[in-house]
DNA sequence: TAAGTGCAAATACATATGTTTTCGGCTAAT
DNA sequence: ATTAGCCGAAAACATATGTATTTGCACTTA
């Protein structure tokens, strides 16, 4: 196997700096940072955000499908789903195939929300990829992927 | 400007799988899911851990100093420390120039629960990079720092 | 040197998330 | 048909985080 050098923090000369993880979560950290601040002058927080951009994809969607993309709990979820209902941003109904399950969709008031809400994240993405090429976009895109679909195979212990 | 395509959020053909914010997301949230399990079976929260992890870097450091690196807000850092503490994971003391600053340091037994962690969570970084190259992972670096550096400008509105 | 200002940390308070338990509905085996 | 077991969601419970306030110290400056 490939020596991992600074990179791997069981190196003795690792650095947070150098750690992709770190890196990541910094990254992510600064997005959301300043972004949730715009959001809430729409009322919307940044969990609540996410269910919405899961559902824009696929609509309508249960809660157990909302989690596992949101990457939550489902017990969060439901109370998330609970505030949406609550602003009129979402309606539910039971499955028809399935009294269990609950399917969640946005109404016309979340939908015209996430129109509303789409160019101040569009230009908070720009910001951020000031300076970044497609082509590294797409390379990072490649390696991020390669790295969650390695996570996803059996764990360490 | 570039034209981002289906990067951007605000494109019409925008989805997830190909948002970098969302991978990054998932990326981590994978990382530390089965890690986290892992060192709780050492007595080690995913915070704590953190904590570790840049007082290595830099002993003794301030609460405010570990909060800032720890991408965490004063108050919890105060208060896992004092669950360090109570573990014997570290020790304080106000700093000798200025009383109002308390720098954390890792005890013995801090920095012997670290070496014993350190080999686990290099196992999972190497699982985590499985074909993934050491030029991938610079790339990976360099992209990510950019857009660290980018989103540390002044903020959208 | 005394008062005012600002900062670091800690505390009290409110909120959000995760974990466990409960409830109801579906499914399959007998 | 009945029952045991499974699954999705929600409620109850415990924990953790963030926000606002307080406390104590240090620096400034009048």
């Amino acid at each position: 196997m490939e020596n991992r050098g600074d990179y791997d923090p069981s190196s003795p000369t690792f650095r947070l700096e150098n750690s992709p993880f770190y890196l990541m979560a910094h990254a992510d950290f600064k997005y959301h940072e300043d972004m949730d601040k715009v959001l809430h002058k729409h009322g919307v927080s940044k969990p609540i955000y996410r269910v919405m951009t899961v559902l824009r994809e696929h609509q309508p969607a249960s809660i157990g499908a909302i989690a596992e993309a949101a990457l939550t709990k489902r017990s969060t979820i439901s109370r998330i789903i609970d505030r949406m209902i609550e602003q009129g941003l979402v309606t539910t109904e039971p499955n028809p195939e399935d009294n269990r399950i609950t399917e969640v969709t946005l109404t016309a008031t979340g939908q015209q929300t996430l129109r509303k809400l789409t160019p101040i994240v569009g230009r908070q993405f720009t910001r951020a990829m000031d300076g970044v090429s497609n082509r590294d976009i797409a390379h990072l895109l490649r390696t991020l992927q390669k790295i969650s679909a390695n996570l996803s195979k059996l764990p360490i212990e």
